[in-house]
DNA sequence: AACATATTACTGCATATTGCAGTAATATGT
DNA sequence: ACATATTACTGCAATATGCAGTAATATGTT
């Protein structure tokens, strides 16, 4: 029962690692920045909170709590050289990816033209 | 134990109603298509039936079975009006993906150039 | 002080997805 | 007669995740 790794994640891995590319930060922040700049935002506080577990596990990030002045406890995560390296790998799947989409797009936009001009099964 | 649909799932059916609306066809011919045209394709037989079965179910295509001059049997699917709406209407949402990968690619670059300029946390 | 609300972190569960490794039946080739 | 190819399908475990919670500690309001 470990580390197998023989699916492909839905990017949640990746995606909590180019936040907190931006430096150390916690799990509510991310969550918030996530909810914000990425375009169609999919996922929720239990998927981010899941993944950071799951990448310290992984040794991908590494946390430590904090006590601020003001406010509840947070516990900071912030990526280790693993994590960078990760992060860096998940471009090429990505990429594969997206050409994937754009395929479906392209091809896609073939067939409606087909489809409009003649009726076809 | 019914049609929820609460996942989102990964394209798999959509990519089969792609290359089914290109004419009935058996899942075979699908999957070789698949294998040879998307850029990165990624599953397997398995997943082809088992899809093809699934939109069957859905109500998004039919079946009959075809009895070739040569060969086995085949399975045909063909698209119904539905799949032919679930094809279209998966365009939006392959969409919101690539864009949500674009801006994955497009802040990775960002990090990469302030990552070399100084080793930052 | 008492109470409600917000913030932060986390957990439980059912459902969905899929990679791998098989089975089964029927051509086809040698 | 035998091996191989083709076509369709199945079983299972690992993974992913949306929803709906719990828990603990601030903070705000009356």
């Amino acid at each position: 029962m470990k580390k197998t790794k023989k699916y492909s994640p839905r990017h949640a891995p990746s995606f909590i690692l180019l936040f907190l590319s931006r430096g150390s930060n916690y799990g509510g922040a991310i969550l918030k920045m996530m909810e914000e700049e990425i375009p169609c935002f999919l996922g929720d506080s239990a998927m981010v909170y899941r993944t950071l577990q799951d990448l310290e596990e992984e040794g991908l990030v590494v946390s430590q709590w904090e006590m601020p002045d003001t406010g509840r406890p947070t516990k900071n995560y912030k990526m280790t050289e693993q994590g960078w390296q990760s992060l860096f790998d998940a471009e090429e799947d990505i990429r594969k990816r997206t050409d994937n989409h754009l395929f479906f797009l392209s091809q896609l936009e073939k067939v409606k033209k087909t489809k409009t001009d003649n009726s076809n099964s």
